[in-house]
RNA sequence: GGGAGCAUAGCUCAGCUGGUUCAGAGCAUCUGCCUUACAAGCAGAGGGUCACAGGUUCGAAUCCUGUUGCUCCCACCA
C-alpha cells in the first residue's frame, strides 16, 4: 500500500484541490455568533498591482495568525480587499491612453473615469486571485474595494464630519507639486535623493551704490521670482547691507535686504535670496517680512507669465539658459560642483516644485493626540517596540495633512464652488445648492460647481478597518469584529496608514481599531538591495509556489524573519521548506503503511509505550513554548521549535522507537497512539502548512464528514508535562549516541548486534532501557557492579557503558579519547574549583549558585575516577 | 542636523532581570553511509577573543563609558 503513495510529496496536485474544498464547505466564512472574534484586515494592495515577496511574507503572517486563531475557537474573520490607489492608478490609465494615442487633457471626466473603471475591472483583482494561491484564508464573500459605493459614502461623511467640526480647512500653503501628474503631494509621498549638482554664485548690485552683493544657489532659475536678499543679522560682512535694497539681475527688480537667523553664515557666501513661491522656507520668511511672492511658475514646470523672461519654457532648460545670460551680463561669480537631496515624486518620478497653492488640510493637532497616548500606554502594542520611537516622534511632531490631489481618480472632494469662488461642503449638489440659496436665493445649479480634486488616498484607506463593515452590514456587525485584533504591515506605511488608522478609530468609534501591530521587514535579495521590479532582483512569487510548492514558500518566507528584521531572501529558504514537507511526507507514508501492519493479536510492546508516554510529554512541552512564542510574535521561533519538534523529535527519535523490526506487525494501540500524535502535529503545523497539513489529515484517521477540515480543528489544548520522563530521555539520548559512536569509530555495522553492560550510577534511570536495545541494535543489556577490561566504554551521567572489544579495536585512539575527555573534566573541576576557592564568591554568591558549584565539583571529581580508572584498564 | 537601533559561527539569528565550560539553533561546509518512511534522507565532525578599548563586580556576550563600523526614521542648508 505504502508503495502506492509516491515518496516525493508532490504540492501542485494537492493545493489547488484542497483550497476548492475549502472554498466549497465555506471555511473561511464568518458572521457574528456567540464566539469571541478575531479580525485582520487585510493591508489593501492597490487595486491592479501583482503579487511581490512583500505581499507574500506579509500574507502569509496574516494566514497564519488567522488559521490559529480559527483552531482555537475564535470566529475568525479575515477581511480582503484592494485600494484604489488613486494616483498610481491614474498615472497608469494616463499611461495606457498616451499610448493609444489619447491624452487625458482631451478627455472630459466622466469619460477618464470610464477608462479607469476598466482598466480596473480588467487588473483589478488579479493580486487577490494570486493571494489564493499562497494559501489566504480570506472570507472573500467580503471583499472590499475603497472606491465601492458604500465606502465611498464613508470616506465623504466622513470629509464633511470632519469639516463641520472644524478639522478640515482650506488654505494656500506650499505643497510639494508634481509637475508631471500636475497634482500635490503629501510630505510622506516626496523622495529625497542626494544629486551631484552645482552651487552657482550670483552677485546683486547693491541699490544705490556701486556695491555688489553674492549669493549663493542651486536653482538658478527662481531669481525671476527673487523678492528679497536675506543674511545673518549677527554676520559682520553684511551689517552694512541692513535695511538696503538690492537689484535682482536680469528683471532688475528692487527687493529688500532683510536680516533673519535662519540663515547660516558658513553655507555658501552667508547670503541667501529668497524666493517665497518657490521654496518652503522662503516662504517662511515671506510670510514673517511681509514679502513680495511672485509664482514664477506654471503648474507644468513652465516659467509663467509672472516671470517676465523665458516664458513657457521648462524649468530645467531655464536653468541651463539662464545661466549663461548671467555669465553674459557679469553676474555670475563661479559655480561650484555641490552635493544636495532633491525630492523626487514617488509615483512619477520627477523633481518636486514647491509651489504655493489652495489645497485642503485636515487638522491634526486635537484628533491625534489619543492615538499618541494609547499607543505609548500600549493599549496598541506594536511589535517589535523599538517602533514606538519613531511613532511618537512623528505624532509629537504631527503637521497638517494636505489630503487634496488634483486628480480625478478617487473621491472626489464635496465641495461647491460658486462663480465669486465662495463654496459650501455638501454631501450633494442639490444640498450644495440649497446652502448657497440660503445665502443668495438667485443662486441656481448652473452658477455652481463641485470642486474637481478628490481626496488623498490615504484619506480613504485610514477608515479600513470601520468602513470594511460601515455602511454594507449592520452595527451589530461592526460592534462584533470591531476593534480588529491584529495588524500585520510594513513600517514604511506606519505614518500613511496605522497612525492614520489609529487617528480615525478613536475618533470615530472612541475606540481602537486593533490591538496588535505586527511590522514586517522588508524583503532583500541577498546583497542586500531591496527587492524589487525595477530592479529585477525579485523572483515571481507564483514562479516559486510553483517549484516549491506554496508552503514550501510558506515555511521559506518565516523561517528567517523576526518582527522588524528584514527577510533577505534566498530561495535556499524555499528549499528548506520544501524538504521539511517532504519529511512530514514519509513520516506520514511510515504510519499510513503500520495501518494494514496493524495486528490485534500483539500486545503493545514496552518500549512503544515509553516512546508514546515521552512523546505526548514532549509535545506538551514543546506546545507551552510554541503558544508563548506566539503571544510574543516570534513567528520564526515558533516555526523554529515546531519544525525541531517534527524533525527531531517525532521522526527521528519516536517513530524509530516504535517502528516494529522488519517484517513485524504492529499493535493496534501503538498504532492509534502514533495516529494521535500525528494528527496533533499537523494541527500545529497547519498555519505554517495549511495545505500539506489538509492533505495529511485527510488520509491518516478518521474523519467525521466532509466538513472535518483541519482548518476547524481544534488547536490542542495545553496540558502539563512530566519533567522526570524528560529528563530521563536525555539521558538515554546521550546512550544511544554513545553506542552509535562506538560503532562508528570502530566501524561495527549496525547489523551487527553488541552486546551492552552497565555500571549504574544513582542518576541512572531504566525508563529506556526496552528502547535502548530497540534503538542501537542490541542483543543483551546487562547490569554489571564492576569494571570491565577489554571493552569499549563511555559514561553518561555517572553510570559506565561497556561493550566488548570486537576484533578491529584500536587502543591507543581509545585512551587518546579518554584523556582528552579527562583532560577535559580536569580543566572544568579547576575552573569551579577556582570560584569555590574565591573566598568573595563564596560569601557573596547566592546560595543556590554556591549549591550548583558544589554539585558540579562532586560530579566532576566522580568523573574524573572513573575516567582514569578506564584509563589505567586500558594500560 | 535630530532621533532610534544594531555589531555573537561562512549566512540568518537566539541568548529574558549579570551565575551550568555559556558560548547556542537552523542553514551552509566537511566526513562516512543508497540501513526495508524519506539521498528533498541518515549518522557524525569542524567552526566564534560574543566589533574595539576601558570601567563596575567574586563573576560580564549580558550593566556603564568611550571608540569604530553599519542600518533605519524624521528634518532638510539655499
Amino acid at each position: 500500500m505504502t508503495n502506492e503513495i509516491p515518496s516525493k510529496y508532490d504540492p501542485s496536485t494537492s493545493e489547488d484541490k484542497w483550497y476548492k474544498y475549502w472554498m466549497d464547505n465555506q471555511l473561511f466564512k464568518s458572521t457574528p455568533d456567540n464566539r469571541p472574534a478575531y479580525t485582520i484586515v487585510i493591508p489593501p494592495p492597490n487595486v491592479t498591482g501583482v503579487l511581490h515577496m512583500g505581499h507574500m511574507l506579509n500574507n502569509t503572517i496574516q494566514d497564519l495568525l488567522i488559521r490559529r486563531a480559527r483552531m482555537r475557537g475564535f470566529n475568525a474573520l479575515w477581511v480582503p480587499g484592494t485600494d484604489h490607489a488613486s494616483i498610481a492608478t491614474e498615472a497608469k490609465v494616463v499611461q495606457k491612453l498616451r499610448k493609444e494615442g489619447v491624452k487625458k487633457s482631451d478627455l472630459s471626466r466622466e469619460d477618464f473615469l470610464k477608462h479607469a473603471w476598466e482598466w480596473t475591472d480588467k487588473h483589478g483583482g488579479i493580486i487577490l486571485e494570486q493571494l489564493k494561491k499562497l494559501g489566504a484564508s480570506c472570507d472573500w464573500d467580503r471583499t472590499r474595494f475603497t472606491m465601492d459605493e458604500k465606502y465611498y459614502e464613508s470616506v465623504i461623511d466622513t470629509f464633511i464630519d470632519l469639516y463641520k467640526k472644524g478639522k478640515i480647512y482650506r488654505g494656500e500653503r506650499m505643497i510639494n507639486w508634481d509637475p508631471a501628474a500636475l497634482t500635490a503631494l503629501s510630505d510622506e509621498e516626496v523622495i529625497y535623493k542626494e544629486i551631484n549638482s552645482k552651487l552657482y554664485h550670483v552677485s546683486y548690485q547693491v541699490a544705490g551704490t556701486n556695491d555688489f552683493v553674492t549669493i549663493a544657489t542651486t536653482r538658478p532659475e527662481t531669481i525671476l521670482g527673487d523678492t528679497a536678499i536675506c543674511v545673518n543679522p549677527k554676520d559682520e560682512r553684511y551689517k552694512h547691507l541692513h535695511g538696503k535694497k538690492a537689484i535682482v539681475p536680469l528683471v532688475n527688480r528692487e527687493v529688500p535686504i532683510i536680516a533673519d537667523e535662519y540663515v547660516e553664515m558658513e553655507f555658501g557666501t552667508g547670503c541667501l535670496k529668497v524666493t517665497p513661491a518657490h521654496d518652503m522656507n522662503d516662504f517662511m520668511l515671506g510670510e514673517k517680512y511681509n514679502l513680495q511672492i511672485i509664482n514664477m511658475m506654471n503648474a507644468d514646470g513652465t516659467i509663467s507669465e509672472a516671470g517676465q523672461l523665458y516664458v513657457g519654457m521648462d524649468r530645467f532648460e531655464v536653468r541651463t539658459k539662464i545661466v549663461e545670460d548671467l555669465q553674459s551680463a557679469g553676474a555670475l561669480v563661479k559655480t561650484e560642483e555641490h552635493i544636495n537631496k532633491v525630492g523626487f515624486s514617488e509615483r512619477t518620478d520627477v523633481v518636486i516644485e514647491p509651489r504655493l497653492s489652495l489645497q485642503w488640510f485636515v487638522d491634526m493637532k486635537d484628533i491625534s493626540k489619543p492615538a499618541l497616548d494609547h499607543v505609548m500606554n500600549d493599549d496598541i502594542r506594536f511589535f517589535p517596540p523599538k517602533f514606538k520611537n519613531s511613532y511618537r516622534n512623528w505624532m509629537e511632531n504631527i503637521k497638517d495633512w494636505c489630503i487634496s490631489r488634483q486628480l480625478w481618480w478617487g473621491h472626489q472632494i464635496p465641495a461647491w464652488y460658486d462663480k465669486d469662488g465662495n463654496y459650501e461642503v455638501a454631501k450633494t449638489e442639490e444640498e450644495a445648492l440649497s446652502k448657497f440659496q440660503a445665502k443668495n436665493p438667485a443662486i441656481t445649479k448652473a452658477d455652481i460647481h463641485q470642486d474637481p480634486d478628490v481626496l488623498d488616498t490615504w484619506f480613504s484607506s485610514w477608515l479600513w478597518p470601520i468602513s470594511v463593515f460601515d455602511g454594507l452590514y449592520s452595527e451589530d456587525e461592526i460592534k462584533y469584529y470591531y476593534p480588529t485584533s491584529d495588524l500585520v504591515t510594513a513600517p514604511e506605511i506606519m505614518f500613511f496608514w496605522v497612525a492614520r488608522m489609529i487617528i480615525a478609530g478613536y475618533e470615530y468609534r472612541d475606540e481602537l481599531p486593533f490591538k496588535n501591530v505586527y511590522y514586517t521587514g522588508i524583503v532583500r535579495d541577498k546583497q542586500g538591495r531591496k527587492m524589487s521590479k525595477s530592479l529585477g532582483n525579485s523572483p515571481d512569487p507564483l514562479d516559486l509556489i510553483a517549484k516549491y510548492g506554496a508552503d514550501g514558500v510558506r515555511v521559506g518566507m518565516l523561517l528567517s524573519s523576526p518582527a522588524g528584521n528584514d527577510l533577505l531572501f534566498d530561495e535556499g529558504l524555499c528549499e528548506q521548506g520544501r524538504n521539511f514537507a517532504n519529511k512530514i511526507w514519509n513520516a506520514f507514508r511510515l504510519v499510513k503503511s503500520w495501518e494494514e501492519k496493524v495486528d490485534d493479536n500483539l500486545a503493545q510492546p514496552e518500549s512503544a509505550a515509553v516512546a508514546v508516554n515521552w512523546m505526548k510529554n514532549k509535545f506538551n512541552q514543546v506546545l507551552a513554548e510554541i503558544n508563548d512564542d506566539y503571544e510574543k510574535f516570534r513567528i520564526n521561533e515558533a516555526l523554529m521549535t515546531t519544525y525541531k519538534l517534527v524533525w527531531d523529535d517525532f521522526c527521528a527519535w519516536y517513530l524509530e522507537m516504535v517502528k516494529p523490526p522488519f517484517g513485524q506487525g504492529m499493535d493496534r494501540k501503538t498504532y492509534q497512539e502514533s495516529v494521535a500524535i500525528f494528527e496533533n502535529l499537523l494541527k500545529i503545523l497547519h498555519p505554517f502548512m495549511p495545505f500539506l497539513s489538509e492533505e495529511i489529515w485527510h488520509f491518516i484517521g478518521k474523519r467525521k464528514d466532509a466538513k472535518d477540515s483541519i482548518c476547524v480543528a481544534t488547536w490542542p489544548e495545553a496540558a502539563a508535562f512530566d519533567n522526570s520522563i524528560l529528563n530521563a530521555f536525555n539521558q538515554f539520548e546521550q546512550i544511544v549516541i554513545g553506542v552509535r559512536n562506538v560503532r562508528k569509530e570502530n566501524n561495527i555495522a549496525n547489523k551487527e548486534a553488541i552486546e551492552l553492560k552497565i555500571n549504574k550510577s544513582e542518576n541512572f534511570t531504566d525508563a529506556f532501557n526496552p528502547n535502548i536495545a530497540h534503538l542501537c541494535n542490541i542483543s543483551s543489556i546487562e547490569f554489571i557492579n564492576e569494571k570491565l577490561n577489554g571493552c569499549f566504554s563511555f559514561i553518561v551521567e555517572g553510570s559506565e557503558f561497556f561493550i566488548p572489544f570486537t576484533a578491529n579495536v584500536d587502543v591507543e585512539a581509545e585512551k587518546k579519547k579518554i584523556e582528552e575527555e579527562l583532560n577535559y573534566t580536569k580543566g572544568f573541576l579547576r575552573s569551579v574549583e577556582g570560584k569555590l576557592n574565591n573566598e568573595k564568591f563564596v560569601n557573596n554568591a547566592p546560595a543556590p549558585v554556591l549549591e550548583s558549584e558544589r554539585k558540579k565539583q562532586a560530579d566532576a571529581l566522580n568523573k574524573i575516577k572513573l575516567l582514569e580508572e578506564k584509563l589505567s584498564s586500558l594500560n
